[in-house]
RNA sequence: GGAGAGGUACCGAAGCGGUCACAACGGCGCUGACUCGAAAUCAGUUGGUCAGGGUAACCUGGCACAUGGGUUCGAAUCCCAUCCUCUCCGCCA
């Protein structure tokens, strides 16, 4: 959410920034709401303040046993005329708050200008892609062959876009988030967390995923005991929704909170699985553990000084980068361009790491500050050095995408066998196994 | 699921129809005194949010007693609904 004050006195600014990323603010409908609100403000506020001294003024009359009649009969038609006028107020500000939610974060002034994915700039790689003498698989190919991954059961169990993984398959699979947690609560000071996977309107209210993209969550409601009761039917709003990413629930840790400025900054980690309900990306990703409805992510979250948020924005992306480091991954680093970021990102970076089977770099992380925008939302603050409450920036990154992070492994590491070589770093986690090759039945 | 207690400022907590929300009383914070300095002690003081006005420090007013309704000239206080916390019982991985 943008600051109110700027739009009032600075929105001629504010709209040539939001028109960068392709936002068109209704300039003339926020301004004929605005001078509404002045004035109908201004008037309630006048009607109350009558009120609270005409009744301040029959209560002494009244302890004093004095006859306040003659002021009664001078409020008495005042709690109409009152209550007509908070009404309206209230709608002008509802209307008012429903432009302002909807509005996305403005830019940092050194996000390259585009409309689209291909205005993004590269500024780094690390690593130089395998050459293999083979003839490569891509890694359903490479897990079917195994006989670890199986998407026809897993589409039998819920649908489309989730995935079954056995045996050393899945053991990798969590070898790779405890590797990565251990790393970031160990090397780079996190504070481990685990957190609510269910969580309610507010939190994401608070983190931007809605009101504006609802379409892109999973609901819960709670349970009748009847199906064909169910308070879905009933078109009840949702008890729950399942969490897009823990950025959601860590994030709102701090909503409503006032942080004493020497416990700053706030590093949290969190692994969890996150639900996607991927709405208008039809035919996109399809194959595979690109895109699914379910998928784990280890999450980093810093909670800082708004002074700090651009040193802190750089380390939350090496954080993400040692990662892929370690595991011997090459990638390379993005500035998302104004077309390209996310609702609330002020800046943001993406990794995309290599992919052989795709020839290309794929999304694996993607780390943004947020500025005060997040922070606006959730009244998350900080006592200042004066002693006064002021916003803190909220910063968020994938330290990484597990699936994503698993299907790398799975396409950098084959082998012309058809096994899968084990990085290094992870064998510790997979009780020393090297290889993940072809044995039937386990 | 049953019974009870509770939700008031940064924290603890009093108030239970008007003169205690310009929120008592503590703590915390800040300022000053004492001190070489600190601690302790003593004195003072502030604390959320919105609007209007002013370059400004500030001034004026509104809102805020979990949330949303209701009763009333007037609600923290009375009534209704919802959420949350705690204690006990039941059930349970």
């Amino acid at each position: 959410m943008l600051e109110i004050q700027q739009l009032r006195t600075d929105l001629e600014n504010v709209t040539k920034t939001l028109a960068k990323r392709g936002y068109v603010f209704p300039t003339e409908l926020f301004n004929s709401l605005e001078a509404a609100r002045k004035t109908i403000q201004t008037h309630t506020q006048e009607l109350q303040a009558r009120r609270n001294t005409a009744s301040k003024q029959i209560g002494h009359a009244k302890s004093k046993g004095e006859d306040a009649s003659g002021i009664l009969a001078e409020v008495a038609d005042l709690g109409d005329a009152l209550k007509q006028a908070e009404i309206q107020l209230e709608e002008i500000q509802n209307r008012l708050q429903k432009i302002l939610l909807d509005i996305p974060n403005l830019p940092h002034e050194s996000v390259p200008v585009g409309s689209n994915e291909t205005g993004n700039q590269e500024i780094r790689r690390w690593g130089t892609p395998r050459q293999f003498d083979f003839a490569i698989k891509d890694h359903v190919s490479i897990g079917e062959a195994l006989d670890l991954l199986d998407f026809e059961t897993a589409a039998k169990l819920s649908g489309a876009r989730f995935s079954l993984m056995k045996g050393g398959l899945a053991r990798l699979h969590r070898a790779l988030a405890q590797f990565m947690l251990d790393i970031h609560t160990q090397e780079h000071g996190y504070t481990e967390t685990y957190a609510p996977y269910l969580v309610n309107r507010e939190s994401l209210l608070g983190t931007g995923q809605l009101p504006k993209f609802a379409e892109d969550l999973f609901t819960v409601h709670a349970g009748t005991g009847h199906e064909s009761k169910s308070a879905e039917s009933n078109g009840h709003s949702p008890a729950f929704y399942l969490i897009p990413t823990a950025e959601v629930p860590i994030t709102n840790i701090v909503r409503d909170e006032i942080v004493p400025l020497q416990s700053l900054p706030l590093k949290f980690v969190a692994h969890t699985p996150c639900f996607r309900s991927e709405a208008g990306s039809y035919g996109r990703d399809t194959r595979g553990l690109i895109r699914q409805h379910q998928f784990d992510k280890v999450e980093l979250v810093h909670i800082v000084h708004p002074d700090q948020s651009y040193i802190a924005l750089e380390e939350l992306v090496g954080h993400a980068e040692k990662i892929l480091q370690k595991l011997g991954l090459p990638y390379r680093v993005i500035t998302l361009c104004t077309g390209d970021m996310g609702f609330s990102a002020a800046k943001t970076y993406d990794i995309e790491v290599w992919l052989p089977a795709q020839n290309t770099y794929r999304e694996i992380s993607s780390c943004s500050n947020c500025e005060a925008f997040q922070a606006r939302r959730m009244q998350a603050r900080f006592r200042n050095e004066q002693g006064k409450p002021n916003l803190l920036h909220t910063l968020n990154g994938s330290g990484l995408a597990v699936g994503r992070t698993l299907v790398a492994i799975l396409e950098n590491y084959q082998n012309t066998d058809g096994s899968v070589s084990i990085p290094d770093v992870l064998q510790p986690y997979m009780n020393g196994l090297d290889q993940l090759r072809i044995s039937r039945g386990k």
